[in-house]
DNA sequence: CTCCTATTGATAATGGTTTTCATTATCAAT
DNA sequence: ATTGATAATGAAAACCATTATCAATAGGAG
């Protein structure tokens, strides 16, 4: 297997550390190609972006490595309805940052939103809020998706 | 196989008959049993259920039946992230309606909260209005789940 | 009751994800 | 730079929820 690309050490590289994990090929180049996207790839998809520059490197590490990624708090993996997990960097200086989603049920595209109307903010706090008390319930993450038609699908047929 | 339960015709019969489809024992009986539970049930946890009164209704029967009741809107589908669907009645006289989950992370309880959901309605609604306006996307359908802890699960070690 | 065909159920197939296990690579200690 | 403990990897097989196939069955209009 080839030298690794990276410089200058990468940001995530000191919380591998911490954790006790090791720096690897696989491991660098996952994050390079989450990095450097901002589509909602599929495990399959990184496998082949990897595997155009690391051909050695399996789908079984893929899966592995995402997982490490999810648990690491690195990674988002998301459900869009299609069958197959999809992931996005969650953390990260280049990343979005937590943001919900609008599915097109026609064709499949996700978009991301993040600019947060107020109405929403409000709903999820107020929401949060009173679930906790109500239930008993620590809620710790929420996940809310908009189905419908996109701009494209709309205006089809 | 032993002749259908239901004395009166239940208030599906209607539906499906404007549908053309035709009323069997196993599309009953496995609205019998979404109709006597409130808990979200798997398709195997319903086959099991259907398996003790007509023991030959096949798993594969369920899975289908199932579909066309989503499809037809007196079932919904959902996905608490344990790797298999859960199913819930979401129209008839006995439905809780229109709901949105509380999911425990650790031991997967799955809580139904109806309360606030006027309120929750009102922001909802404007947001959709907001987001349709602003990705000019068509919003039919939404998906809210607030995960983390139950109260069983928050105060064990 | 008859006939047409929608529906069913046993079985095999599918496909995304996980497990297994022998091999390899990382990295702290030398 | 070398070594050694062990974390990480990759190929292959296993897993498992869900679907497809297809011959047999049963609903219900006439
Ligand atoms: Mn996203
Ligand atoms: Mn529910
Ligand atoms: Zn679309
Ligand atoms: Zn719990």
């Amino acid at each position: 297997m080839p030298k690794r690309f990276g410089v200058g050490p990468p940001w995530w590289h000191g919380r591998f550390r911490e954790c006790g994990y090791r720096l690897t090929t696989p491991r660098e180049s996952i994050l390079d190609v989450l990095s450097k996207t901002s589509k909602h790839l599929s495990a399959e998809d990184i496998y082949l972006e990897v595997h155009n520059i690391y051909p050695t490197i399996g789908l079984t590490t893929i899966y592995r490595t995402l997982g490490l990624l999810v648990q690491m708090g690195f990674v988002s993996k998301f459900d869009f309805g299609d069958g197959r997990a999809r992931y996005e960097l969650s953390m990260g200086p280049k990343s979005v940052g937590h943001h919900h989603h609008l599915v097109c049920t026609s064709c499949g595209r996700v978009i991301d939103y993040t600019d947060f109307i107020e109405e929403e903010k409000e709903l999820l706090s107020k929401t949060e809020k009173e679930l906790s008390k109500r239930y008993n319930f620590k809620i710790s993450n929420h996940l809310i998706q908009f189905y419908g038609l996109c701009e494209r699908c709309k205006n089809k047929k």
